[in-house]
DNA sequence: ACATAATATATCGTGCACGATATAATCAGT
DNA sequence: ACTGATTATATCGTGCACGATATATTATGT
């Protein structure tokens, strides 16, 4: 008899927050990512490669929770934008392995000065964050179990 | 001179976390909606105009932090499938107020046990919840005005 | 070796997001 | 009353998301 389950509340809706937080995390991205012609997922998909190189398309889509349908179209833009490489796995013709370009590589460098400026932006220190990430994890994982399960 | 600054890993970044926990929500939700012809989004609009009725395009715009550029194609959507319906404010003829039709207003019935379904599935009590959600609120605060000042 | 299933990517259509721009209505200051 | 600024919505183009489907390659079982 919870009024806040008989009759939703935007004020009360945690996604609604979740949502904010994304849109807020992406316009502090934004103009840090202009300058190198890069969109916030672009950016993720380079930080997923200069940690290793190279990637699968699936293996990408693991890291980030898409699948080729998204990732197919932005994957060929990045190699019009002479970011990446596309080329057909030889052991197993059915996959494509992305690498970075010379200049995608390049770009790593500017990727401290960003990471700095978002932690910044959070107004929390390295452990606060931590701990809040540990529990969003938490909370992600029970949500993903519940999708799963219907 | 900390690795986590200096060279970004996927596996420490935040916004990728807030990224998936979007994602996962949105996965819950879908097939809660989709029995009522709602998407997402649209969902969360409808909870706007249950609480208070009629609302002005940029009313909504100020709730889910969106403007007329994502609304009016997607108000129009929900027009066409009988949800709402969009009139010029006699009062001021700039406005468009969005109301709900009797359709529209008789899906608040549905509302409790989709909001049920979803703190179930985060797993929380509504007391953790509710401290999650002011953690989370205070980080979104912090990164909003780190966005406008650039 | 061969038929079948499973896997990896690509394509298509619809619905968000959002910067840039356009248009019309209202407001403010003279 | 008039001009310029402000406000509210709409339009356009590009880039995600994602369900559904198609195609090609590899793996599996007989």
């Amino acid at each position: 008899m919870d009024d806040k389950t008989m009759q939703p509340l935007l004020q009360h809706m945690l996604c609604l927050d979740l949502y904010a937080a994304n849109q807020a995390v992406h316009r502090v991205y934004k103009p840090l990512l202009a300058p190198l012609g890069l969109t916030y997922l672009q950016y993720l998909v380079m930080v997923g490669l200069w940690e290793r190189d190279p990637l699968s398309v699936s293996e990408i889509g693991t890291r980030l929770g898409l699948e080729s349908n998204t990732l197919t179209p932005m994957l060929k833009r990045m190699e019009a934008a002479g970011l990446i490489t596309r080329r057909r796995d030889p052991g197993d013709e059915r996959r494509v392995n992305i690498s970075l370009t010379a200049e995608g590589d390049k770009m790593r460098a500017a990727a401290g000065e960003i990471q700095r400026c978002l932690m910044e932006a959070t107004g929390r220190s390295e452990a606060e964050l931590l701990r809040f990430q540990e529990d969003l994890r938490g909370l992600i994982g029970n949500v993903k179990r519940a999708a799963e399960d219907g």
